[in-house]
DNA sequence: TATTGTTATACTCTATAACTATA
DNA sequence: TATAGTTATAGAGTATAACAATA
């Protein structure tokens, strides 16, 4: 990696490193605050997030598992840290006997809004401070060209789509 | 976040989403490979070419564990795993008693040069393929000085540098 | 006293496989 | 048969605290 690198110039292997080491260290800063403003992990607060944002604050256990990068017992795991804080409900669904519907409690949505402010303060001050608003635009554009790009590369062995990996 | 967002505009929180979700799909792919070429983690390998690239390859533990975001004991454990596998020796410093030096053997040497190809090659597919020259350059430009931020910006709380985190 | 590193230990998370039930 | 979800279980990884040795 020191010279003779083997297909990435000097400018592309800047460029990944970079990109690992910004988002590990923003990870890493925004599950510190979430567990100490909220007792809540990078995923249990992204469940709840998505949950919120959801139409009346339910989804499928199915269509939580297909956003957050997990394995189907991950999930169940998670929802079952979620529930017994009582911070969700699961309830069989209506219509297909077979799922579960996730539901937000008032709790649940209150912890969010509880630790939202903090969550995107630390986003602002780590990551966008030290931004022009033009290199907002062409970051924003560039990664998400690139998400989309590898929303549609298969993992090199195509793979079932549910669950992006490992599902059992 | 649907609209109420505290803080955050709709540019910011779609830079913010599209950085995490590449970057932790660009992980988690890299991390497979790496395990089915060489089963090394991401960790491990990051160790192994931190050595590889250092003079000599060999570094001192707290030197390895300043670059890895990592506890000591975290360290210690990989390291042992890394011994137990023939890819890196340990010694005692003869400068500092207290000291041990890491070096990497053949082996992990080799092992290092196994699995690089198939590892920038992954980097190449998924982050480098949709971006133009100039996409390259941008990125590269922003994501650096965004680190720069980072490292200069202390984690809200002072703490000590060695192990970026909960250092005992 | 501070620093370097290891160990013991406990805990979190994730994956695998086997299972139930509905479709 | 395929899909939705749970459970049991095992394994990887990480952190904490106590410790030993050296500075």
């Amino acid at each position: 990696m020191s010279d003779p690198t083997p297909g990435l110039n000097t400018e592309q292997l800047g460029a990944y490193f970079a990109l690992m080491e910004v988002s590990s260290l923003l990870q890493y800063a925004v599950d510190e605050h979430l567990r100490a403003d909220g007792d809540l992990s990078y995923v249990q607060f992204q469940i709840l997030a998505r949950l919120v944002d959801a139409p009346e604050g339910r989804l499928r256990m199915t269509d939580l598992a297909d956003g957050v990068v997990y394995s189907r017992s991950g999930l169940t795991y998670q929802a079952g840290l979620l529930d017994k804080r009582g911070l969700i409900t699961r309830s069989p669904s209506p219509d297909d006997e077979r799922s579960v519907m996730v539901t937000v409690t008032d709790a649940g949505r209150e912890l969010v809004a509880r630790v939202l402010p903090g969550h995107v303060d630390s986003v602002r001050r780590l990551l966008f401070e030290p931004m022009t608003a033009g290199d907002l635009a062409a970051l924003g554009a560039i990664l998400g060209r690139v998400r989309d790009h590898m929303r549609a590369t298969p993992p090199r062995s195509a793979r079932p789509r549910a669950g992006r990996g490992r599902t059992g």
